[in-house]
DNA sequence: TCGTGGTTTTACCAATTGGTAAAAAGCGAA
DNA sequence: TTCGCTTTTTACCAATTGGTAAAACCACGA
């Protein structure tokens, strides 16, 4: 036996063990983006996967560590580019940037978009601790520095917080409503338009 | 029995029916609108109205027929700000309005901004038809207006598609990410300020 | 009072779903 | 080749879930 999800044990997992947990995530990604948790059953994660269902609970403790374990794995990703607003460097070019790595990761990354929201609008059941340990730190410490900006007079006046909101909601809408945007947008070039968009407005609204 | 779903024949719903199926109706917003379509139960749905499954099932012919009747009612209640914006009025302060009504909106009909969420994210799979035949058309003749409005130089030159995109994002965000935001918040008034962010960040995006 | 219609409950299903037991199959080192 | 381990499959469950049949209940006009 080789339990996998145990919090102090690491017995070295062997080669075959790392691409099977990578082929079973990778799968379940798919498969939870796109249902979310409760409209996801273990039998299509098995089948996009290509193995069988008890042999993804071989590697995999159930149905809901998958999930926890995909939420953990991508929770990083997902906030880095807040990590990397520069403190020291120029207000609005380092708030373009960030909202420009947003916008660009909803089109390179909707599934993780996806999984996110699914979590969220259902309340975020296995999310609490990541919200509140993980995401609000960061938050209230960007949100502090942009209202030194502010106060600096480098930036335009703006309630911080929303303004996070704002780039989320608006930057994540591009992956999250992909299939209302297909519909309105048809054959037209998003992405491309997308980011200029995003751009111009924040441009705008933040310029003193 | 009382066939109520059929399309052609209306044999005059009574009193006792047109309540129940209101009460049904209502609880089912509730519940889906917290755990999507397939997160939902019919017992769930039953026991929030406080009627037994079988009973539920006398009204509706199923858990989908509860859900489309749903989506169908809702639809026009949401596309309706879209439709009062007036072309002879002053193009600013009509695109502020209709961003106050959709930011009112969220606080006012989360569950309603909820539902339509799930439903998008998961692909759409019962709101085809509202989107091309009902959202689409209307969102073209917007747009179209809008780009008159910006070739008079009455408005900042956008993308008016994605400039409806964002106030859709920016404002359904209090909604569907409610659960994110209230831990953002945590104590804040967060409707004012929302109504304020939003109508700072049109302003300043589309005042020429 | 008795029907007669609409309404509600009780008692069930069959299918799906998350999960398990245990046998079978691989497979690398000695 | 064989031993001992990991990996995979086969054969199952018990609970849940959408849905049905039919009996029971109820309201109300003749």
């Amino acid at each position: 036996m080789a339990q996998a999800s145990g919090a102090g044990n690491a017995p070295k997992p062997s080669r075959i063990q790392q691409k099977n947990r990578r082929i079973i995530l990778e799968a379940a990604l798919d498969v939870f983006s796109q249902h979310g948790y409760r409209g996801t059953t273990l039998d299509q994660i098995a089948e996009q996967a290509g193995l069988s269902k008890p042999n993804i609970l071989y590697y995999f403790a159930g149905k809901e560590d998958i999930h926890v374990t995909l939420l953990n794995a991508l929770m990083d990703t997902w906030l880095d580019p807040l990590r990397e607003i520069d403190p020291e460097g120029e207000p609005l070019e380092e708030i373009l940037r960030y909202v420009r790595r947003k916008v660009d990761m909803s089109f390179e990354f909707p599934r993780e978009s996806r999984l996110f929201a699914n979590e969220i609008i259902q309340d975020a059941p296995r999310m609490g601790p990541h919200l509140e340990r993980g995401l609000k730190p960061l938050v209230d410490e960007t949100a502090a520095l942009i209202d030194r900006w502010i106060e600096e007079g480098r930036v335009a006046p703006v309630d911080p917080r929303h303004l996070i909101f704002s780039i989320w909601a608006t930057t994540q809408h591009y992956a999250d409503f992909e299939a209302q945007v297909a519909v309105l947008m048809e054959g037209r070039d998003v992405q491309s338009g997308a980011v200029t968009f995003v751009d111009t407005l924040y441009r705008r609204l933040l310029t003193p």
